[in-house]
DNA sequence: TCTGGGGTCCTTAATCTA
DNA sequence: TCTGTAGATTAAGGACCC
């Protein structure tokens, strides 16, 4: 089962303010400044408003909504509460951001019934504990399951069985499907792919040699509605960064360096809150015309401290070749955590391989090594 | 025309190294 | 010891997702 909150930032920005209700309610940038709407409420979409749609834009379709600053602390917060409720329904829910988690249902007939009844119970838990309404999508594997609960948004219930997958992805048009965005759907469209339907007249070979071997293997795969369908633990974040776009593009280096280290300190921070070090430090440089750039270096001892993020940072900006020219964008990311770590990134199996080699040790200590049925050496 | 911020993953090319 | 190469590692760019 996947679960997908209704526009979930304006839903909760209308719960906590009562009287937006009845208005177009958008989470995003600044109106005025550079940005794009990160969420809106369905008033607003009547005015063709969506996520990603630059503010400016956004604006002119809708001056008269209420436009509002993301406030993420109360979004996590809420977002725990959410998914508390989903543990109610199963022990094993998988996160997949703020407002979105995959529940494995399997075998829970018995309990709560069928999977229509399952995901009315879901909704009823979601909205009794949070006062939100979601989106529900129930089929054989991921992959069904999250293009069901965007099927029919909001406030939905898709049920997809094995034995309608064909039917039910057929007519969707292949942007659905996961890793098709608009690159690789010109280029799907090009070929006289609009639909899933069409993706199915293709053979895995055909598909390889037009879109290469990867992108081939995945679309052969979810055109006939392949996919995973365990549901469990996601592994730690793989990089920590903060990036910034300035109102207007910046050419004096002065401010470009007090942004890379106010954002390096924010980087630093957050890295050292999770105990992680990491050897490989980049940054990315936007210029007029959206050009972007990054560049990168691995140092040897893996940090997480303020001043060498920084250090490194500016090293790469001063030598990028950029430095001279109007900034538009800054940040500084940190990557490739020190295989010492890697055991902090999984703390709940840390913490068992420990108790295990403790238990062990025990054993061994009362009844002698041999109860193994080897030698045993020293840990 | 205008395009945020936080991420992940893939591709390619150049080097390094077992 | 020399040589050729498969496989890592590093770096840069880009597509995509929420």
């Amino acid at each position: 089962m996947h679960v997908d909150m209704d526009a979930f930032f304006a839903a909760i920005e209308q719960l906590d303010d009562p009287s937006l209700d009845g208005k177009p309610v958008i989470v995003g940038a600044k109106p005025g400044g550079r940005g794009v709407v990160s969420t809106c409420n369905y008033e607003a979409r009547r005015f063709g408003l969506h996520s990603a749609m630059p503010i400016s834009q956004a604006s002119k379709r809708c001056p008269h909504g209420v436009y509002l600053r993301p406030r993420m602390k109360r979004y996590a917060a809420v977002s725990k509460e959410v998914m508390a409720a989903l543990s109610t329904i199963s022990p094993v829910v998988e996160p997949v951001s703020v407002d979105e988690a995959f529940v494995d249902v399997t075998g829970l007939g018995a309990l709560f019934g069928n999977p229509p009844a399952i995901g009315e119970r879901t909704k009823k838990a979601v909205l009794e504990r949070t006062g939100l309404g979601c989106s529900v999508g129930i089929g054989p594997n991921r992959l069904v399951a999250k293009i069901a609960s965007d099927h029919d948004k909001p406030d939905g219930l898709t049920i997809v069985n094995a034995d309608e997958v064909d039917a039910f992805l057929a007519p969707l048009p292949v942007s659905t499907l996961r890793g098709v965005g608009r690159v690789l759907g010109k280029k799907l469209a090009a070929a006289g792919v609009r639909t899933v339907a069409d993706l199915r007249q293709w053979d895995r070979r055909k598909l390889s040699k037009r879109f290469g071997a990867n992108t081939g293997a995945m679309l052969h795969r979810q055109a006939r509605g392949k996919g995973s369908d365990a549901i469990g633990h996601r592994e730690g974040r793989k990089s920590i960064s903060k990036e910034t776009t300035f109102d207007r593009d910046v050419s004096d280096t002065e401010k470009i360096r007090e942004t890379l280290r106010s954002q390096s300190a924010k980087v630093g921070r957050s890295a050292r809150r999770k105990g992680l070090h990491g050897r490989c430090i980049q940054i990315k440089i936007r210029l007029k015309g959206f050009e972007t750039h990054t560049r990168s270096r691995t140092i040897r001892e893996a940090t997480n401290g303020d001043d060498e993020i920084f250090k490194t940072g500016w090293e790469l900006f001063k030598t990028s070749g950029f430095a001279s020219k109007p900034i538009r964008l800054i940040g500084i990311g940190i990557s490739d955590w020190s295989s010492d770590n890697q055991l902090e990134l999984f703390p709940r199996e840390h913490k068992k391989i420990d108790d295990l080699l403790d238990t062990r040790d025990r054993i061994v200590e009362r009844f002698g090594a041999d109860v193994f049925g080897f030698k045993h050496k020293k840990k």
